[in-house]
DNA sequence: CACAACTAAATTGCGCACAACTAAAATGTC
DNA sequence: GACATTTTAGTTGTGCGCAATTTAGTTGTG
């Protein structure tokens, strides 16, 4: 762990700031095509996000979809409230267990995904113009790289 | 850049919820580590992406920044603010051109600069345990993408 | 010179992300 | 069974990020 590569100080930095930076920037810029091409949909990215975890696995408690997509209640509730407010999914609580919130679809933000697929995914891989094997690198470069600052998060 | 590679239908949704989601939690994973590190600098993430373009290039008006760093006065104004009140930089007015407000780097504001590049980027290295080599090369393909994807958003 | 067009920054409003906290329900332990 | 602990959502407060608008200053054109 110590033995890290002979990069000079001063490149250092450089280099931090070109990281981060590109990062932040390339996140910002899918979130504004997505922006686009989903403001037919009537949703934003995040929402988008929620809506491919329901469509994929089914209604899912509050709970389940932030394990999914890494996010808490102090993001999601709120924003399943908007989904609700656009009749795109109801909330109701579990009887079983009653701190529980199950989120499901209705048949509006069901019917929805069919709008979606014919829309979204191909516009997004035509604006981005990589393959789809590049594509398909990047998401392993990705995910090893967040799970690795997942686990130094917690350690740090 | 109609021959589209041959995925089936079904597929294309699963492959975009991957890349979205993929990117999205890389950003935020990024984005949590910095917090923790730059805790101690009394920084936020954008905000010491602004640090670190003033370091690089001096004392630099609003719309430079913003160029730079791809951000417009909406989220640079207040920011920038935040930054003023902690100390680290004074805003001028510019005498040639009124409009303009130069941000310029107090004294205490350029003295970071060596905390940051002792304590930030070797953390930020060690922490995502990537080579340097695989960052430059998720930079290149970030950078195409993020090109890209801003021309695309022009036309769509 | 007057007036339209443009430019730089700031402001407003909305939504996301997260930390810190609260409320209510379930679980565990004695 | 009583009570501490844990779990699930929700709430509050702060800071980004962006669209849309506003304000003030500059430039261009007649």
């Amino acid at each position: 762990m110590t033995a890290l590569p002979a990069v000079p100080e001063e490149d250092l930095l450089r280099l931090d700031r070109h990281i981060c930076f590109s990062l932040h920037a390339a996140s910002r810029a899918f979130d504004s095509v997505y922006r686009i091409v989903l403001k037919d949909l009537g949703l934003t990215y995040p929402q988008y996000l929620v809506m491919l975890v329901l469509w994929e696995h089914g209604d899912l408690p509050v709970k389940k979809i932030g394990e999914r997509l890494r996010l808490d209640s102090g993001t999601l509730s709120p924003l399943i409230k908007r989904l609700e407010a656009a009749g795109r999914v109801r909330r109701e609580r579990s009887a079983e267990d009653e701190r529980s919130v199950t989120v499901r679809l209705t048949e509006e933000g069901a019917a929805l995904r069919e709008q979606a697929l014919e829309a979204v995914p191909r516009r997004i891989l035509r604006s981005s113009s990589v393959t789809v094997e590049e594509l398909a690198q990047l998401q392993r470069l990705l995910g090893r790289i967040t799970t690795a600052l997942d686990e130094a998060a917690a350690t740090l």
